[in-house]
DNA sequence: GTCTATAATCAGATAGAC
DNA sequence: GTCTATCTGATTATAGAC
């Protein structure tokens, strides 16, 4: 009994622990969106997060764990969001926003979260990792946690895009990974920062924009 | 008329000159595509031509040089490609295609040049500059060559949505550049990568499916 | 111009006092 | 756990002989 009082409720300095870790995990993950990890210097998060440099790594013992904790922190945003998309009653989902009036459920599901991963660059809140092969990569792999919170947001996600084709509103002569990976990308679309480099859009026009040429491509539409 | 004669037949040694740098840059054309700029070390690239590196120095003044090159030449294949699309009479381009069956010329244009960004990338030749901001970028705005190319490259791209746009086969709602960004943009989709690594899918099928994912979208498209 | 050998720098990681 | 000071290795770049 005396265990689990002690497990559920943590000690001060416990909580203070969490507490400086998950500060240093936030300018990670502020870092890894401004610069990437290859760019980004431990002397610099140091800086930022107001300690000196040996003592971070007496949190985290590599730069590579450093990183992973700050993207495995951002995988359980993402995660949460999902969840709570998938809990609400269906209707409910962003019926304030006009671009997401599909009659298709599990379309405009995908489309909230699109939308959110945009948002969320915009904001200079997405970490980008290298899209080399790199040192993170394999890092990331052989975490559990993060692993755990990709695999979750992919089924959801591809239980979303399953659906959707089979009512007829995503294409169905794509096959459902390439959908999958066609939206994780969005996530590092070039596109925003070009489009944001540009100061002629706002913020909410290149929203629209990306999520024009994502789910509706190029190609006029005369027919709808 | 000595200093003409001169100038058209290139002396021998400026010959061999000539060749040993092209011989360089495509080694780091295919580096920058392998690792990017940041991973690639000048070591490797001297390993790969087989000299040594001071040598490379006497050539190039600097990595970011180095790297130059390799892009300006790059941009210049891409160049040269447009420009013979350009001058091609329109019904011949690529009509063997039958992604490429569309009654606009200009669109058939800008799906050519996008299948062949599609294929030199998986070819493994599409060499990729850092996203982020990096000392790169500022060599390669402060190269005439380069800056030349990419304003005649997107010269000719704009003319091609403009008119495509025109004729009413690309949504006129999106901003030129935001469709000249989003072309651009097929030569670092990562979703490429992707769906080679999971080795599910020829090169050909993936390029059919950025493509249709490009143009007509995610979403299906049951009136046309 | 090419080479070997070396300088110079920077960034990840650690030692050891407190 | 935090700090200052330092180590270590990798990488860009150069000196100087041939």
């Amino acid at each position: 009994m005396a265990v689990h009082a002690e497990s559920l409720k943590k000690p001060f300095k416990v909580q203070m622990l969490e507490a400086r870790e998950s500060a240093i995990t936030a300018s990670v993950n502020r870092l890894l969106a401004e610069k990437g990890f290859d760019a980004m210097t431990v002397d610099e998060v140091a800086a930022e997060v107001g300690i000196a440099k040996a003592s971070l790594y007496k949190h985290f013992s590599s730069k590579e764990a450093l990183a992973c904790a700050a993207m495995v922190q951002a995988m359980q945003k993402a995660q949460d969001f999902l969840e709570q998309l998938n809990e609400q009653p269906p209707e409910s989902v962003a019926a304030e926003n006009k671009q997401l009036q599909t009659p298709c459920h599990a379309l405009r599901k995908l489309m909230a979260m699109t939308r959110w991963t945009l948002q969320l660059k915009l904001n200079g809140q997405m970490p980008s990792l290298p899209s080399q092969n790199s040192s993170l990569r394999a890092t990331l792999m052989a975490s559990r946690p993060y692993m755990d919170g990709l695999m979750r947001v992919s089924d959801l996600l591809g239980e979303w895009i399953v659906q959707a084709q089979k009512e007829g509103f995503i294409n169905s002569a794509l096959p459902a990974i390439a959908v999958l990976y066609t939206l994780y990308a969005r996530a590092c679309d070039p596109v925003v920062e070009f489009l944001k480099m540009s100061e002629l859009h706002t913020d909410s026009e290149i929203i629209d924009m990306v999520m024009a040429t994502c789910f509706s491509g190029l190609n006029a539409r005369p027919y709808q």
